[in-house]
DNA sequence: CGCTCATTGCGTACTCTATACGCAATGCGT
DNA sequence: ACGCATTGCGTATAGAGTACGCAATGAGCG
């Protein structure tokens, strides 16, 4: 399944790189990469990762299952093109924003949410972006940094840091609310209390007793992830003065 | 699939909290559930998460692949089991140590060092921890913490900040080390350079120009690792001041 | 000592997965 | 109008997970 050589580049890249040969002749196609691409999008969205197979979306697309293997390689490309796809644009800032902290809030904020609304990315393989759409929000996070005395390695330190914080919120909160019911935290509150035993996991159950496993009361889902989020960008408040000083 | 209440938890778990019945009679069983899962284990070590079949478990094992299903109820229970079992016992603290930060940051040295010994644990969902093996690794993260003033909501917020960046530390780390050749990471900041143009990613251009993403010369690749883990202890700091002061 | 039956081991079969290969249909360039 | 590059897709293969039911086994009881 490995190339011989090791070095080629998956086809997908070639593609959303430009580096396509026109091909102008031969039969006009009914299908465009676009098409197949949103529908998987589609498909993985309503049905989950699981249901996207080359038959379900060949289904959706009223075509064959193998005519869809005349514009992606394989299953590993088409994953490729769909998040390539599928985040859409990053907020936009300028080179140097004077506020970075909110920036980069804004940033988080964004990218958690298209976390929320494609679930699937976070549990693909987190393999180091090279497509046009996710270098482009590495960087708008990059850009959020211009204003600061940071250098380059600690600004992509930064930027990791604050990717990896919000990918692994986004996939807690959505392996819970994949269960049915209504209240999966809750369920998960009322397990704990049942499991933990107070004198093999005292400071466990400690926190289980409080309640702090259950749903913050008053507080949206997005408050939880927000909280996290600021005890981060102190850190990076520090790292800032602490370059500005030297 | 789904069982009809939607509330009944899996049966690993049950096993794995003692609640399994002695059934005392009958035939001996050649096969133990340890045994299984400690060949899981070795063959997803091995040979990487996708090789890890049912087939080819029970053909390591000498059985046939239907006698797995005696003692583990289907692909995921037995997965649920290797989580609970590979990351083995955490370090241990009292439960309120001196030194926070040296405790919280050994807490997630050796939490990275089993994901690089076990990679195929950050490709699993991520759903929170209810199994014994994982209970006990919070248990001791929120440890490091009991000497601190901080409320246990928050205690709680910083675990699952530090459990984030360190899982996806990891998955980035053995998503490159996954390709073959020597440097992987090189490779990419070749990429990079031939792909990011200037004019439309200026900051990211100036980065891969700096060489910032090629491998730090005279450090270990934990280095990087724990750069971004100290940006995020500063936050943590931040938080414990404000919280002494009030 | 032998019968019983709960329990394990596993053979068979079914559905679903990805995709290699080759032929038929089609429409642009000449 | 013709030729052929290109697309669409039918067929086939290898492998996945697992439902179902019967055969083998050995501990406990009569």
């Amino acid at each position: 399944m490995r190339d011989d050589t090791g070095n080629e580049l998956p086809h997908a890249l070639n593609v959303l790189w430009g580096r396509a040969k026109p091909k102008g002749r031969g039969r006009a196609p009914a299908l465009s990469l676009e098409r197949i691409v949103a529908a998987a999008v589609a498909l993985a969205d309503e049905e989950g990762l699981a249901a996207l197979s080359m038959a379900r979306l060949a289904e959706r697309l009223g075509c064959a299952p193998m005519s869809l293997y005349r514009h992606v390689a394989g299953k590993d490309d088409l994953q490729l093109f769909m998040l390539d796809a599928a985040p859409g644009p990053p907020p936009e800032f300028d080179t140097a924003p004077a506020d970075w902290r909110g920036s980069l809030t804004r940033w988080a904020v964004e990218l958690f949410g298209v976390y929320a609304r494609h679930p699937w990315i976070v549990q693909l393989v987190n393999s180091p972006p090279a497509d046009p759409g996710q270098l482009a929000w590495l960087e708008a996070a990059l850009r959020t940094l211009g204003g600061t005395p940071l250098d380059l390695r600690t600004r992509i330190s930064v930027v990791m840091l604050v990717t990896h914080y919000v990918r692994g919120a986004a996939q807690l909160l959505t392996s819970m609310a994949a269960e049915p019911g209504e209240g999966a935290d809750e369920a998960y509150a009322v397990l704990l209390t049942e499991l933990v035993d107070p004198g093999r996991f005292p400071a466990l159950a400690g926190a289980v007793r409080a309640g702090v496993f259950a749903p913050n009361p008053g507080a949206g889902p997005d408050d939880d992830f927000r909280a996290g989020l600021n005890h981060l960008l102190d850190g990076v408040g520090v790292a800032i003065e602490r370059a500005a000083r030297s």
